[in-house]
DNA sequence: CTGTTAGCGCTTTCAG
DNA sequence: CTGAAAGCGCTAACAG
């Protein structure tokens, strides 16, 4: 069907070689066959079989984002940052979500071991307690980074954000709006994001001297209908605090919505302090406040290491962590 | 490196041959073998090599999609459809972006003629006024389907939402609140659903015997900065629209950041009403009204038809267009 | 500077 | 039911 570097050759009267080396600009060739073989080959529409590229090089020129959703603020601009970096370097990205399952996460990464991609950029799921498939690929000699979910046990280059600063100031910020009684809800009791930023929240709280009720921090799981009610539930009670710190944008939604619900009033009865990415658009600032990631600048930087050790011959990967600044976004009505 | 199908077979005392199809179940060979090869190749940690596969069968069990961007709601949710289904068949999804660069969707079509990919979902940027390089994929036989943003002369499935319909209907509902000066914010002078939008949204006006006033219909470009301007204008003037009708969630987006600068009140001095699939959150609701588009099911649906006529042998493409509904959904504060 | 040749790892006739 | 061997299209070592 496509014309292929044999049929080339012919029509030039050249060796097949000749013409390859000189498709690739390699310096034994003439710079006068370069030209007339580099004419011919786009008159003919030609165009290198990668499959065949790659069964030689042993190299694909493509790299693996796996991402819990990509229908998610943070992740789809993470990807929108790693692609664009990948596009760069003439790389292809390709695309895999685990819709927040660690089953799906190994069928991907036992997908991943035969070679398809040069490199990885993963973030975990809310259920990867154990990463021994990402050590798999890793012993297979394939380049791993981690971004934002991170595990904190791999020699792996990890890129995050503050997590515990930004969580502590977010807290700080809405102690100082007056809050007495705020909850926590996280996502995931094994994820380091959430155990720092829950951390980070009790430090400002244990600094202020506010009263920590631990039955207040809950931790939400796979199950949307039980997690709105569990929400709701606090939300409802008679001591219902008078703040929230959500731990995503995904739980802030929710809590937004069982307020509206309840006809809570927020900033008033209930303020809402979140991670989110949302408020690139003025809509949410409106509606809470929140604390927003570098999104984009993670992708790019995660490709970026990944790039770096991927270029690597005998690659020996260390666990060095970037860690990127967040920012307290607050909320119009508030200021 | 890794272990291949010589060195399994050599393990197996088998040829190579025989090992390749006991793994693929052949019905050649015995049960006995067969479970004893796949045993081995299991306990070896064996995976196919995919570039030597594909380049046998000339199939790379791999699709495209290319979108403007992923960090936008409506194509990370139909992105997301397309991925889930593909997983589902075994298919590896490559994601480019245009950025809404015409030079870059043709940069990016050049690349995937060399069959990197058994087919292609594609959506068009805002100045894809021209489409030969999709035809050009089509002629190197590559299955191309189109989604949302479709070309409406090239012979290939198009899915896309009824976005006449849906304009008319959403203006309707903008006259029946009150609206007498409605303008029309655009993105393209090229785009189909741009046009279709446009059209539904005139012919509501001249049903209810609105005044269209030729100088509130408007078209963004590529520039940002320029975009803003152009809708700061519009929204300062002395006889200012009552309602702004916008193309995307993006204008719909901009329209609220000028209406807060300029400290006007949604919905009372302003009405925005949006295609915009940000309402899946309770956020968005609150600050306009808006055109859901099944974006996640566009995806799925691209990527069914994208499937089918891959499967074929001898692949004929036919124009047809499967339309979805787009639904309206109220601001809450209206109702 | 150009050509010949040997594979990359897999699938698939064709023989047995 | 199993094996030998050719070849997908490209690259690179080796020769000239």
């Amino acid at each position: 069907m496509s014309v292929n570097l044999k049929e080339l050759s012919k029509k030039l009267n050249l060796s097949i070689s000749t013409v390859s080396r000189a498709l690739r600009d390699s310096s034994e060739i003439s710079e006068a066959t370069k030209k007339r073989v580099k004419k011919k080959a786009r008159e003919l529409n030609y165009h290198a079989n990668p499959f065949a590229s790659n069964l030689r090089n042993q190299k694909s020129k493509t790299i693996a984002v796996i991402i819990p959703a990509i229908a998610n603020t943070f992740f789809s601009l993470a990807t929108n940052g790693a692609e664009s970096f990948a596009q760069e370097k003439g790389y292809h990205v390709l695309i895999y979500q685990t819709h927040e399952e660690l089953a799906r996460e190994i069928s991907i990464s036992k997908h991943l071991q035969n070679g398809r991609v040069d490199g990885i950029m993963i973030s975990l799921t809310k259920e990867t307690f154990d990463t021994s498939h990402i050590k798999e690929l890793m012993d297979k000699g394939i380049p791993v980074v981690f971004f934002d979910r991170v595990a904190e046990n791999l020699q792996v280059p990890k890129i995050t954000t503050d997590d515990f600063e930004s969580a502590f100031k977010g807290t700080e910020h809405l102690i100082k709006s007056g809050c007495k009684r705020i909850s926590f809800i996280g996502i995931s009791e094994v994820l380091a994001i959430n155990n720092n930023r829950l951390a980070g929240c009790l430090a400002a709280m244990q600094k202020h001297k506010i009263k920590i009720d631990k039955s207040i921090l809950i931790t939400c799981d796979e199950d949307r209908i039980k997690n709105k009610q569990k929400i709701k539930k606090l939300l409802n009670s008679t001591n219902r605090p008078d703040a929230v710190f959500a731990c995503v944008e995904e739980i802030a939604i929710s809590s937004y919505e069982i307020c509206e619900e309840l006809k809570l009033n927020i900033p008033k009865d209930l303020k809402i302090m979140s991670y989110s990415n949302l408020n690139t658009s003025a809509i949410l600032k409106s509606a809470l406040t929140s604390i927003t990631q570098p999104a984009y600048e993670m992708g790019r930087e995660a490709a970026s290491e990944l790039f770096k050790i991927m270029y690597k011959k005998d690659y020996v990967s260390v666990g060095s962590t970037i860690v990127l600044k967040s920012s307290l976004i607050v909320r119009n009505s508030t200021k």
